[in-house]
This record gives structure tokens, sequence and C-alpha cells, in this order.
DNA sequence: CATCGTTATTGATCTGGGTCAAAGTTGCTG
DNA sequence: CAGCAACTTTGACCCAGATCAATAACGATG
């Protein structure tokens, strides 16, 4: 889960490099994995894998976006995070999966057997290493998303998503380039915590107030950005600290 | 943090001990930290470190309960965590720390200097598979959390504290013996992402209903478990799978 | 043990966002 | 390109929980 949008560094060649081990690759060390992948495709919508099942392999996303959530009796759904390239479903010394996943686009996965993930994690430093860290930085976004869910207004919920699909784009997109919602409506409120008809109502909202306009449901451009960010109800900088 | 209340095992000497390197102790390995660590305690109510400051410790909770939390602009406050003995403030490759930290009651810490913990992280495999481990666990605990706030109704979210109050005093604590709740209404209402006179009216409900009954504000006893679990909104075996 | 500040309870009222319902889009698929 | 299914928007209404306010119960302190 990665809710900052930022693809990590990759070197680009074997998925486990893009942020498990790379910039401290060794080609011996991995070449261990070589043996063990395999890849997988999973179409849109279709589940990946449901809490509870047994895990027999770790994955890492090679393309398209997979969601974490969780469902109660009734029907009531939390998404709990994104799966974007680079990051990994299941955790070593886990048996079993936590949440449900499932294909939010076509996804690609890069498949390991977990037993043998495990003795690579126990085997090579590097990678505990940087799973420690990967793990660490999902915390502080889990955390982060917290005080969204707990406490923040559905404009402010709406705003804080917008600002942090564009922070995603601005990376590698030009300006002026539509971005591009990766979720429906009801996935976005599920996410957000939010009703997708309350979704509808505060993007038609933001529309009508001039910080956005849509030339189509899935693609908008941010008209007033610094409108935005003040609607996120955060820092002015971002959640950096001054 | 620890949402489960669960205290690991520990093999009871140096406070690292608990979680970060216990079953695997090396007393080599462990020597290195001798020299390094520092007590410190801090008086309830009092802040630890605030969101933005400088880390210069990693530290590890020995006794007493600290709070982690962020506090928008305009007074609303998101608890995310608890800290509990064992559990660490501050993370290897963190300069700055994300989150408010505040000790609920005294709080005693052990503190290693940042840098020195980081160096062991690197030279001690053990130490980053556990790190790792733990993470791992907070990391479901907040998405476990995320559902609570952004799907449970305010009768759901006190049971669930409250059930997982009496889980993690079951273990050590007798039948009959009353639960202390470690908050005050107003720090359970922003850790469950309510206000302080809603949990109040949940904690009454409850009583009026005869699944709790009060010695005083803060001691509780719990008169009818299956209604209290049935109040969760979680599966019935408290979130485990069948 | 009276006083005072803090914490908790309870009541009255308000409102943001949920619920229910009805159109309006969009994009497949035959 | 007609017809249907899935998604989205918009409206009307409602209610869980917030807000505002008053009172009560602690518990520390002199």
């Amino acid at each position: 889960m990665n809710f900052v949008f930022n693809e990590r560094d990759g070197c680009g060649k074997c998925p486990i490099r893009h942020r498990a081990v790379c910039a401290r690759c060794d080609e011996d060390e991995l070449s261990l994995l070589e043996g063990m992948k395999s890849y997988k495709t999973i179409a849109q919508g279709e589940p990946i894998i449901w809490r509870g099942d047994d895990m027999h392999h770790i994955s890492s996303v090679v393309s398209g976006i997979a969601s974490l959530s969780r469902t109660l009796e009734d029907g009531r759904t939390q998404v709990v995070g994104l799966l974007l390239p680079s990051d990994f479903i299941g955790s070593p010394g886990r048996e079993t999966v936590d949440f449900d996943v499932t294909a939010v686009t076509d996804v690609t996965l890069c498949r390991f057997e977990r037993k043998s993930f495990e003795k690579l994690v126990e085997d090579v430093p590097h990678i505990s290493q940087r799973v420690m860290e990967m793990a660490l930085d999902e915390l502080n976004a889990a955390r982060e998303w917290m005080v969204l869910l707990g406490r923040k207004t559905a404009r402010e919920k709406i705003a804080t998503f917008i600002e942090m699909v564009v922070r995603r784009d601005n990376v590698p997109v030009h300006a002026g380039e539509p971005h591009i919602l990766p979720l429906t409506r009801e996935e976005i409120a599920n996410f957000l915590g939010l009703t997708l008809e309350t979704v509808s109502r505060q993007l038609s909202s933001m529309k009508k107030d001039g910080v956005l306009t849509f030339t189509d449901r899935r693609k908008f451009t941010v008209l007033d950005l610094a409108a935005l960010q003040d609607a996120t109800g955060d820092d002015a900088d971002g959640g950096m600290i001054v």
C-alpha cells in the first residue's frame, strides 16, 4: 500500500528489485530469486486473494492497482490501502491474509513462493532491512489516513484524495495534462469512509467552486491548486514541517 | 503502538529485548547496547516529543502508556496509536517524528542514541528482522483501526475498544477483577474518532443494557461478554477466520 | 472536610452526511 | 446504432452523532 502514490526507485529488472533490495542490489543474492518467480495477471474487478486464505505466495505488483479492504457482515466496506507497482501483497511470517485484495485495474503480479521468500529474508539482511523500511513507510501512511478517517470532513477527505492523485501524477506527467482518477465513485467512497453520493456531491461542489474541471468522469484538471490544498485541512505545506 | 494491547514476549532484562530481539537473544550482540542506553521518566500528561522534532533517540517504553496523535490546526485531534511497554518511539531511518507523542500515564523510557541504533540495525540481522515483524504487526493493527474509524458506528467503536481492553487484561488478571480504563473519556473519543459526550452516552447506554457495570469512572466489569462481542460489528470469533 | 478545578454525565437542539429514489450518462455488445 | 447494464448525478428527507449548555461527581489541596 502506498498512499502517497509515489513509486519507489527501481532498477527496472526484476520486480522485487523495485523496492525490496534495489539500490543495494547484489547479483548473487538476487539470482537466488530467479528460479522462484512466476507471473500472474488478474482482470479488473477480480479478487486476488480473500481474507483468511492461505498465503502461498508473496507477490509484488508489477503493473496496475489493487485494493486492500475489509467488509463487515452487513456489507459496509472500508478500503485500507491501495497497492501500486512495487508494493507487496502478503508479509513474510504470516500464514493468511488479513484483508481482501482485489484488482482495481488489470493487475500483473510477480510471485514468489512464501517459504522461499521467508528464507531469503532470513539469509539476506538487505531484504529484511528493506521490508522493514517499507513497512515503516506504510505504517506512517496508514496513521496519516487514520487522521483523515477519524477527523476530516467530507470536503477535506475529497480534497486530500484529489491532492494525493495530483501529487503522484505531477512527477511523470507534464502540466496541463489531465489527471486520471483510478477509482470509481464507490471505490473512492470506500477509501474515504463516505458514501458514493457524498463523493459525487463534493466533486460537483468543487467543480462549481472552480477548483476542478472534469473532461469526463475519470479525467480532471486542477484549476486552483492553492484552494485544493487549503481544503485538505492539513498544514499549508502538505504535511511537511517548516 | 499496539492496538491489541498484547504485550509481546520479553526476556525481562533489557527493555530492547522485550520485543526487538528476544527469543533470539545473543549476549554478544546485545552487549553492544549496554553502553548506549539511558532511562528517562515523563510525567502523566506531559509531551514526550512533538511532530517535526528531531529524533535523537529511539526509545522503548518500559512502563506506562503513551499516545501517538495528530492535531489539525483547529484543534481536532486523532489518536493514531497507543504505545505500551515494549513498543518503540521513533523508527530507524527517520530524522523527525511524524506524530505527537504524549505520556498518557507516567512513562519510563529506555533510550538509545538513534545513530547507534541504526548502526545496530545494519549490523545485526536479527534486529531488522524483529523490527520488520513489529512494523508489520503495527501496520495490520493500524489497518484494522482504519475499518473502525471509517465504517463503524459509535456503539461498535466503543464495544471494540472495551473488548480490546478486556482482552488485554484477561491474560494476567483473574476473572472478577474489574478492568481499568487507561484513558479519559476525551482520550477515548480522540482514539475512536468521536466526541467525549458520545463516548459517555454510549458507555451509559451499555451500562443500562446490562453489558457493563462501573465501580468508579475508571473501573468496570463486563456482565455480558457475548453481548459486548456482538456489539463490535466484527466476526463472531473476534477477527480470526473460521 | 470545604473549596476548586478537572472530568463526567445528561439534556436540548442542530446539522453533515447517510438513505432512498429518480433521472441522466456512458460505454458495451449484439 | 439500439438497448442494456453499470456508473454517476441530483433531489428530498432523515438520523446518528456533533454541538452547546447545565449539572454532577470526583479528587487533590490547604
